[in-house]
DNA sequence: AAGTTGACTTTCG
DNA sequence: TCGAAAGCCAACT
């Protein structure tokens, strides 16, 4: 159980969702996309915020390098992104980062 | 202060 | 194209 408190400071962590808040609708960013408008490379830390305060914002934007939606939430994160008609591979199981990848 | 951990990234074979 | 291994950064013990 995570009883134990975040893992990156309050003001870290409201970096990190002012990024992710002003990602549009059917495009997403990577994880290293975030940490660096941050001017950072803290990848996992980014991850870390978004386990902890990923509900305050549309965490689902947020993906890996590789297209592949949050470990642990790929369904769930899938199913709005095809709501957003974020665009997705042939396969569907991950976001064409070609296209979708927005940068600020 | 040193070691561990994590919704990650990149390089290699 | 895929999996394993090393690399990196921030925070906790």
């Amino acid at each position: 159980m995570r009883a134990d408190g975040p893992r990156v400071s309050d003001e870290f962590a409201r970096a990190v969702l002012d990024v992710v808040r002003v990602i549009p609708p059917g495009r997403v960013m990577s994880y290293g996309d975030v940490a660096a408008v941050l001017g950072s490379r803290a990848a996992r830390a980014v991850g870390s915020v978004m386990a902890w305060y990923g509900g305050e914002v549309s965490w689902w934007r947020v993906v890996r390098a590789d297209g592949r939606p949050a470990q642990g939430h790929e369904s769930e994160a899938l199913r709005r992104l095809g709501a957003e008609g974020t665009p997705l591979t042939a396969a569907g199981d991950r976001v064409a980062m070609r296209s979708a990848r927005w940068r600020p």
